[in-house]
DNA sequence: CGCATTAAGCGTATGGCATACGCATTCACT
DNA sequence: AGTGAATGCGTATGCCATACGCTTAATGCG
């Protein structure tokens, strides 16, 4: 009986892995797990995470607040679907594709884009993946080192190391807010030169100097995104060369 | 008038900073910021960032929740100087070690006990470092590069990468209960062998298969953080030699 | 054609939450 | 003793998630 499993699981899983019952009676739907979910995203992405609530959502949805509950079981469960929906379908690769790195970079750049289009996705990511959503991109990556001689641990331990960074480069990023208003762009950087003591904090003091923290002078984003994935794929390849030999 | 900058920023950040002003007058406090910091806390260590409410807080502190905010602008105030107090102070180093990957290891190491015995941390760092506790962890990561020929742009870009690896890994490895029940520990494991399907998604099924997932065969979490990073450290060696030789 | 069945939509109510505002309290210093 | 100042806190407001149950509307059977 593999159902013991899935009862104790939020409901949203049990639906996202298709163990929906299919019902043709009674009232047409006005409203639509799939409309519900978009309008969440939507608004999650325009308005931040903390002005999501369900009265917004319902607000924007023309309906009111307890029809939502219809079709979700409570916020966390919405925030489930959110989750599994918004990345969309992760690249696809060969099961063994013979450029690893190349796959590699893309699936990061993409799931790069993905963390800046939708920044809420780091704040909600606080339990493991287990709806269809992730696992695709979960197994697109884990693909990219199919023509490799890692064995599976190494495999999944390369994954969640670029995983780990493509997200932590995101978050930092959007929560440095690159204000729209003129030169204010370089807030951060202009208070880091006032805090950071030189006797308290030399090599901080240094890289501020250096203007590391001024709004990108000569790196744009991107490339300062690159440049860590490659030095992280560097190390991959060390492993590989390794595990190649052995 | 470098006041001008600190007037537009969290009240916190300037008490953080020692821009309070030191009153000799009135009431004697009963409550101090060092009390309410220190079982905020406790509290988010003991039962989650959600259990943290200013009623509950309150509750703990045998005061009425409006007291606190005699001491703290808010919440978001409150939670500031939490992400400052929590780490403790980092390891200390010499401006340029001589052996930047024990320093850069050691860092890390007590980095990820950190997060690991606040859980919530990563969940509150939602916005660039600003405060003295945070500074003084991101200014030891940089003079453990100190004896490097690499660039301060460089310097900064491997310990944002190191940085977010630790945070990654601590918290999916909190967020996979590990539950206290009987077995259950890998409940995960086996959700994932029932949702891998080999047609969908033949990587993870493969990975799922080698058992991967399973609570930790062979390996001890701290083994897995290890070699995650040391992966990540020798991309950064490669980096180095590479900046050496130019 | 009408009626029972079924599920959707939603009104109301409860309890928790952050927090604005202002008053009462109690100390330090004159 | 008195006065100024900061602390502690009671009250009130408005937002929030959501339990419960009624109303509504569509289906398909008799």
């Amino acid at each position: 009986m593999p159902d013991d499993i899935g009862n104790q699981l939020p409901h949203a899983l049990n639906v996202l892995w298709g163990r929906a019952k299919p019902k043709g009676r009674g009232r047409t739907p006005a409203l639509s797990l799939e409309r519900i979910v978009s309008a969440a995203i939507a608004l999650a992405d325009e308005e931040g995470l903390a002005a999501l609530s369900m009265a917004r959502l319902a607000e924007r949805l023309g309906c009111a607040p307890m029809s939502l509950y219809r079709h979700v079981a409570g916020k966390d469960d919405l925030q489930l679907f959110m989750l599994a929906a918004a990345p969309g379908p992760p690249p696809e690769f060969d099961t063994a594709p013979a450029d690893w790195r190349g796959s590699l970079t893309r699936w990061a750049v993409e799931l790069f884009g993905v963390y800046l289009r939708h920044p809420w996705i780091a704040q909600l990511a606080n339990s493991p993946p287990m709806d269809p959503g992730q696992l695709a991109w979960l197994d697109a990556a884990l693909r990219s080192l199919g023509g490799t001689p890692l064995d599976p641990r190494a495999r999944f331990s390369v994954v969640m190391l670029v995983l780990h960074y493509v997200r932590g480069a995101a978050q930092l990023l959007t929560s440095i807010p690159a204000e729209p208003e003129e030169g204010a762009d370089g807030a951060y950087a202009a208070l880091l030169t006032e805090l950071a003591d030189p006797d308290r904090f030399p090599a901080l003091a240094r890289a501020v100097e250096a203007g590391v923290f001024d709004p990108h002078t000569g790196a744009a984003p991107d490339d300062d995104f690159h440049a860590g994935l490659d030095h992280l794929l560097d190390g991959v390849g060390v492993a590989i060369e390794r595990a190649a030999r052995a």
